[in-house]
DNA sequence: CATGAATGAGATTTCATTCAT
DNA sequence: TATGAATGAAATCTCATTCAT
């Protein structure tokens, strides 16, 4: 006569199991109650465990935020494209990797996108978030740096403010994704047309004679 | 020694100035430290006071956030250009304005970017910011969609993406510029001019024959 | 172009002239609330003056408490009546002139009949209470020992036990007055008559044959 | 030397345990130091426990409050005689009971006579207490016209008023057995006794020829 | 491995009281 | 005399963390 219907998870699990469970509980509080609210109460409650059975598998607080974080890091990592193709396709990739990918995680990048999850992640979590951003940089930039030289993008400009822009246009998009107030959901391919067909400076306006 | 260069502001003070005074200190934790460190002591600390004493001037912290995020929605608004001229005009006006602004206000961007403050600053707090970055947002479109009318954009591209792009480049240039890591610093018009020739449509790459 | 109907008692007055201010305000604080709304902001509110203002008057909020439980040791004292008369009158008389003080001073006597306020009013005003209290129980114990002596009353019932059915009787008369939910007035009078009729023994029940 | 008599009180005890003495607790402070001294730390120090364990048991100080008020009732509910017996008999028996209950519990009535708890009480524990009074009123009401439809006491009176005096004088029987100041203490059954003749009109005082 | 009880540190807030104006 | 600003003490409650079972 039981009543629930999903086969209820095992009371006693081994740590193995519980660290990835309560690492993707903190990533879905944090998401959508906020650091605030990611207290080891309510981590446990979404565990379904006490809360004073976190510290059987994490030694404190900071060390859940960490392994959160590093979870964030694992998934924007598999967001990288091999290596060939043209450059604009790469980031075409990346970029349209990193919107998909919040399509099966919105937990995760409404993370990723707020640089602000430094402050509640500690000085290890900052240092850890700072690099996997600086990687995102480094890998956007040589990108358009190679789509300069093969002539995609126009070498005139700035790499470092194109790739502000392209960063940029990936953290709206991404808000835009998850918030649920944005007024008009875009296709992702459609955001990054727009944004391509900038980047190669080909839709000039049509300037009437 | 420590004679105390500054004249040591006076002890007691009236309401009329403590509040602003505090509502800033507010907003330079909330930059500085997180929303997780603004704490009543750390205010009272940060102003030079008890910090029993902050609840004489305001009513509890939740008013406090709230008179903080008025401080930045007044700041925002005062960086919206005057009706006339060409749209990409006003918006290069606006582009520069709000990032003039964090140059004398490093701490007030910081918020405005990040679209979690919504989560401290509680119900009242949380529409009062929205109400500010959807007007953001549509005097953004509105130019984009004027700058089309006039041939100064491409007609073709949704506006709606483009004003992603313009809001993402602007709150990566923002970021940039306020955070202590950014590697190579960019002139606000410099930012604007890559930008706007994407928009224009200009740099096509020099397809050499 | 005043608005205030009333001539707006003067700003400045007397310690003289704001000492029993003070003081009834407390009284009626303590009753209509509570102790635990007793608070010198609250005081300051209902006398009309800033509360840091009380403590010009009165040393302390313990000095207040003290000058409110001293308001209404006068007034109960007002209630005792000149000695002649047959003891009974005298113990009616009483009885009658403190239901009529509640009437007055609605606020006063939900004190009196609380031996609890003792625990409000610090050790000197619970000393002074208690004398208060102990002069009543005299007063009363001495006219139903005349009332004895004089074949009023029974002289084989204990004349302990008769006060203290004399001044239950008050109490709960006084809270029924007092209080909102009792069910059905009674006229002064009319309790007092029953419990004199009681007291001297007349009405002996209809024995039906 | 202190080998402390009594065993020590385990550390831990189970909330079940633990809830009716911080219930209890709470009693006893409320009656020995009043209202205004039945904090979470006193209450803490009462029991043997930090202040904060407080609120593993109970949610917050209104809910001990409460089970302060709940413990009160179901102690008064349980001195209702059964039904059985002559209408004064049955009174007598609740006055005794009551009278009694307040030597094994003597905390317990100071509260119950006091119709001040209310403002302690919040509005929940409000409305039961009055409820529980309106019990005991009803009750002793019900007696009385009983007994004046058996004849026992003069139909003559005004039975609201005869609830007064019993009900008054159990509150100062209570008060004078509880109280450390009562110069004489008195039997309970003496008590009754002079009541119980006062309402069967018995005593007439001897008018000697 | 899991938990419930316990705790100390700290956050918000209230309040009596002091002091300069 | 009156007040507004300031303060420290205390109260309630939260939370990460420890520990015995």
């Amino acid at each position: 006569m039981r009543s629930t219907t999903k086969p209820t998870a095992p009371r006693r699990q081994r740590t193995e199991d519980r660290r990835p469970q309560i690492a993707d509980a903190a990533l879905r509080i944090l998401a959508t109650k906020g650091a605030g609210h990611l207290t080891a109460a309510a981590l446990g409650r979404e565990v379904g465990i006490a809360d004073s059975t976190i510290f059987r598998h994490y030694r404190d607080m900071d060390e859940v935020v960490l392994a959160a974080i590093d979870r964030v890091r694992m998934l924007l990592d598999s967001t990288y494209p091999p290596n060939g193709g043209s450059p604009l396709g790469r980031l075409r990739a990346l970029f349209l990797a990193r919107l998909a990918l919040i399509c099966d995680h919105p937990e995760v990048l409404r993370l990723a996108s707020s640089d602000r999850l430094e402050q509640v992640a500690g000085p290890e979590g900052a240092r850890r978030l700072r690099a996997t951003i600086q990687q995102s940089r480094d890998f956007i930039e040589t990108c358009l740096r190679e789509a300069q030289a093969q002539g995609e993008v126009a070498a005139s400009l700035d790499v470092t403010v194109l790739g502000w822009i392209v960063r940029g246009t990936l953290q709206v998009a991404v808000a835009a994704a998850t918030g649920q107030r944005s007024p008009a959901p875009r296709a992702p391919e459609a955001v990054w047309s727009v944004l391509e067909q900038l980047l190669r400076g080909a839709p000039a306006p049509d300037r009437a004679p």
